[in-house]
DNA sequence: GCGAGGATTATGTATAGACTTATTCCCGAC
DNA sequence: GTCGGGAATAAGTCTATACATAATCCTCGC
């Protein structure tokens, strides 16, 4: 039977064997739909799905083209620290390094996007793999978006995981980056002499509200961020 | 007039709001269909791609919940080398340093997952940004796969843009680390003298064969990687 | 109490049809 | 020639309906 996944991978499949070359204009719905016996319903379906994921581009009138991927996404998954480490077989460890409230001066106030003197809650700790150093997490969180942060107990719970699994966000922003270790990092971290961090920023808002702001860095010799994307051939489509 | 996009937003409201907590039922297709006064088509079409995001999980008979988000994604743009520079307004320079064909010994045939003894190509190569170092892009090129690569002219044409242009990959990996610099790196991107650099791999596959692997290793204090996620709430959704 | 298996249920998918909307194309006025 | 506007077109969306399928629930027999 003709599904909208058959659909997909035919025209996916024309596309990778280049019966239509990037900019190429693949037959109208109609069309597709009489060729393959099925409704147009169907093959909006499918050919939506996959404008969907960048491979075609569609504009009304002017029909469905091969896009020009000049570009290709990798998706990175960022989780839990804990979970990270526990699905690699690894033992969890967490310590509370500092915690303390304060008043956003004009450099931690661009750090998180909030305005100046907003009230802040900082938080300084320290993840470990099999006792290891593992990560340092330095965060910023804002007391007007996340008044209740003051109740919670970051000695049990870490920060990463209590924002995770309790607060939702709408945007968020990830920047990484390979720096020089700091003297501090390089004592935490237990890093070598000139072992370099791998720094993960993440800034996150609600409805235009900053919420937090927080840099992770990991050792460079020990930390690497993977990101696989499936074959697109292979899979009976997800 | 109720859009699946309208419902869209209203049920993303619902969960930012904690209407629905994650792991919360919400109704089903049916009901809601009848409270917003539309088919279930419409309905199944919004919670669908709801579902498509990760913010939902949806399963016959057991019902749609709103997802456990333990985790949540990063999408990476990974663009040709020269838009990216071109695009932040600096002049692009390119100097293709090395062009050497040979047969790959265990680690090399590892590295692009191609097995021992196959055709390579092996490229070195050096982006500039207004003149300075940017990238340097080490690369293996497959020739079984890719036997035309023996007739371009990569002393005009980046491997990087000939490959992201000419050829399709069905699958890809990405691994992001920061590494101290090599000496011939130090030199060739003009560290400073602890500078480490940020380092992207990616190997790409077509139809389970093996096309392609490079190392683009970029200065650590001139180079971020950055990944923006639109506001949820906001727009009229993409 | 327990397991097998059938009834039930919510989602998954396909269909034909209708109407909307963004674009393009083309023709006619100037 | 070119500019404006209308006709034509292809995708975008909604509807009502039907049947498929996976998973759960429940009952019955033991």
């Amino acid at each position: 039977m003709v599904t909208y996944r058959s659909i997909k991978a035919e025209i996916l499949d024309g596309i990778i064997r280049r019966r239509w070359a990037p900019g190429d204009l693949i037959p109208n719905e109609e069309d597709l739909a009489r060729d393959y016996g099925c409704s147009r319903s169907t093959v909006n379906r499918a050919l939506q799905e996959l404008a969907d994921l960048g491979i075609l581009e569609r504009r009304r009138k002017a029909g469905t083209r091969v896009a020009q991927r000049t570009s290709r996404g990798a998706l990175i998954q960022i989780q839990i620290v804990r979970n990270e480490i526990e699905q690699s077989g690894r033992r969890y460890g967490y310590v509370l390094l500092e915690r303390a409230e304060a008043w956003a001066g004009s450099e931690t106030a661009a750090l998180i996007d909030a305005p100046r003197g907003a009230a802040l809650m900082h938080l300084r700790c320290l993840h470990l793999a099999d006792g290891a150093p593992w990560q340092i997490e330095d965060r910023l969180i804002s007391l007007a978006a996340l008044p209740t942060a003051r109740e919670v107990d970051f000695e049990a719970l870490s920060p990463n995981e209590w924002l995770v699994t309790q607060v939702p966000y709408s945007r968020s922003e990830h920047i990484f980056s390979a720096e020089p270790a700091s003297a501090e990092e390089r004592e935490r971290l237990r890093l070598r002499p000139d072992e370099p961090v791998f720094v993960i920023e993440r800034r996150t808002w609600l409805a235009g509200q900053a919420l937090t702001y927080v840099r992770l860095s990991h050792p460079g010799l020990a930390y690497r961020m993977i990101s696989r994307e499936d074959d697109l051939l292979a899979a009976p489509e997800a």
